[in-house]
This record gives C-alpha cells, sequence and structure tokens, in this order.
DNA sequence: ACTTTTGTAGAGTAAATAGTCGATATTTAG
DNA sequence: CTAAATATCGACTATTTACTCTACAAAAGT
C-alpha cells in the first residue's frame, strides 16, 4: 500500500468514527504514518480527500457489482446475485457501508461527485427496465422501484449487520431474500 | 415562538444545509435573532443542542405515528395508515427528515439518545408481532422485518420528495403502498 | 551525469470558533 | 415591594486546525 492509500483508509475509519469535523488532517497523517505535508500533496484539501474517498469507494463497489449480476441467467437470477453480493461486500467492509450511510447525504460531499457515483449505477435502472418488460416486476415508475429496491437492501444490510450469524443462516437468508424479492416482482 | 424554539428550528436548517461542523454557534444564534450567550444558556454545548433537537423532533414524530396507528382497523389498515402518515410528515417537514438522514449515523447524536429515540418506535414492533401472530405478516425474524420495513418507507420518501407530485397521483401512490404491503405481508 | 519532476517531512501561521464572563434586564415568588 | 432566580446580551479568549512554505530526498527522463 502506498502512502496516498494509506492516508484514505486512515481518513475513512476516522471520517465515520469520529466525524468528518472532529477530525483534524493531522489525526489523518499520524495515523497513516504520514506527514502533514504528504496529506497536502495528494488531497489539495479536506474536503477534496473525503470526496475522493467516496467516488472511489463508490467506483470500485459498482464494478464487483456490474461483474456480479452479468453472471446471473434470468432476471430474478441477477437480482439474486445483486442482493447477495451487496450484503456480502458490507459484511466484509462494514467501515465503508457506514461511510456510505453517514456520508451520502452529507454537504462536504459535492454535488458532482454524487451524480457521478449513481451514474455509476445506471445499469440498475436496465436491469429493472428489462424485468419490468418481460413483466417479470412491478410496473411501478423506475424510480420509485429503484429507490425502494435500494433501500431495502441498505435494511436488510442493517439487520444483518447487528446479528452477523443470521447470514450464514439458510432459512434467514432465504426469508430476507423473499421480502426483496416480493417487494418487486409483478 | 420563544427564543429556545427559534434556536432550534435555526439550528435545523443550518445544520441541514451546511452540515454541523461548517455551522458555527455564532451563526445559529444571528438566524434565530438572538445572541451568543442566550444559545449557551439554553444548550450547554453544541453538541447538547444537536442531540436535543434529535430527541424532540423524533419524540414529536413518535407521537403523531401512535395516534395516527390508533385509528386503523385492521392490521393492513394500521399499516397503511403508518406508512402514509410518515410520507405527509416528511413531504411537510423536509428538513427534519433530510435531518434524520444526515445525522441518524452520525457521531454528534450520542447513544443514550440513540436509543432512546428507538425506544418510542418499540409500538412498531408491536404491531409487526400482531401481524404474524395473526399471520398476515411473513414469519421473518422481527427485526429484520421493521429494519426492511422502516427503510422501504425511507427509499418511498426519497423518491416522493424527488418527485413531489407524484404523491397526489393515486395510482402511483397505491402502487408504492403495494410495494411496502407486498414485502411484508405473507 | 545531470536536470527535472515528484514525494516527503514538519515547523509555522493566520483564521475561525466553542464556550466564558460579568453586566443588565426581566420574570417569579414570598 | 423586594429578593431571588432566570433570561439576555455581546465582548473576549484560549484553543484548535486547515493549509503553506521551505528544505531535502528519491525517481525518472535525457
Amino acid at each position: 500500500m502506498d502512502k496516498k492509500d494509506l492516508i484514505v483508509v486512515a481518513a475513512l475509519e476516522l471520517f465515520v468514527k469520529k466525524g468528518f469535523d472532529a477530525t483534524p488532517t493531522a489525526a489523518i497523517a499520524k495515523a497513516a504514518g504520514v506527514s502533514n505535508g504528504t496529506l497536502f500533496h495528494y488531497f489539495k484539501t479536506k474536503e477534496m480527500l473525503i470526496n475522493s474517498l467516496y467516488a472511489d469507494t463508490k467506483e470500485r463497489l459498482s464494478v464487483v457489482l456490474m461483474d456480479t449480476a452479468q453472471k446471473g441467467t434470468s432476471i430474478k437470477g441477477k437480482f439474486r446475485l445483486l442482493w447477495e453480493e451487496m450484503i456480502v461486500w458490507s459484511i466484509d467492509n462494514p467501515l465503508k457501508f457506514h461511510f456510505f450511510q453517514q456520508f451520502s447525504n452529507s454537504p462536504y460531499i459535492d454535488k458532482l461527485t454524487k451524480e457521478e457515483g449513481q451514474m455509476r449505477f445506471e445499469f440498475v435502472n436496465q436491469l429493472l427496465l428489462e424485468g419490468q418488460n418481460a413483466e417479470v416486476l412491478k410496473a411501478a415508475p423506475l424510480e420509485l422501484l429503484k429507490s425502494v429496491a435500494m433501500a431495502t437492501i441498505v435494511g436488510t444490510i442493517q439487520y444483518f449487520l447487528e446479528k452477523p450469524d443470521a447470514f450464514k443462516h439458510p432459512d434467514i437468508q432465504e426469508q430476507a431474500f423473499l421480502i426483496f424479492w416480493t417487494a418487486l416482482k409483478e
């Protein structure tokens, strides 16, 4: 890991645990084991650091998800894989999940960064539309369907993060997916 | 409105629009039309101000919701009213909704305040349990059901806040409720 | 080899800001 | 009517903190 990565990783943890303002740049540098100057060499401002963190993480997640979705055969199968991958990713990266929870709606992330992040999830729209055309999914407005689908997954993740063992339990996992799927399916 | 309320109202708007740290107490006082000293007379620290705002708003919302839920006759009817009231409240109080979105997961709200806030929504558990016992709702773990139910409503609200007219459209409102309900129902 | 670019360090600074303080005004209570 | 308690003000400060600047080291390019 080069110093830039060290800084980002340290920032992630501190931002989530202490909050944006309660985290001095000096503390980030110290936790990363680099100097103050080095931090500002890589990130012009503290805000650019958090924006970069947001954009980067969202991009990597979207790549993983697109890959995953492709592997599914049926529409339902694709959603199942997508749903599962998002949960697994969140269980594996709880800090990143909490980062999104905490900062997706914060004013520190600027509009442009947010919009670019949303774009990377455009493929979900495609998938939903496909499902609607095949009359597999409910014929509600696409944006509504997407908003609820995402939110349902977030709710599910919150549950599994509180009860980590539950996800391994096949019955519970099945029930959880069924809730998600019945919400969407025609 | 007395000065305490003026402070809280001003703080709400500034916290949501600028963020917690980017809002100096002086700015809050000025926006509220009171002096710096008065603010600290009512709230010992800036953190106590945001915690008070959180607890207060959550309490008032929970009272409204409990009232609403009682009016329903069937289980489904109660959920319908609850669902609707939460959306209407959010459309009427977008700042408060965004406040929760932004600060529910932030470290500025201390554990105790958060827990107390959660307790006020205990009645939802009762309602869900009732529904499960009557075999109207899915037999998933209660916490999962609750987490997803709440999240689904949040997702729905986000949609309606972006398309304010859509809620007035009875078809869309019906579709939105159906998504919510099919997720929960057996 | 040498020149340029890039990376790294850490001391230093100018600005911002949470909270204090003492004085004054207003309300409450006996 | 008086005393105590509560509310209000705004100037002040001690501290914190984002970011700069200078110096040097390492890599890359020629």
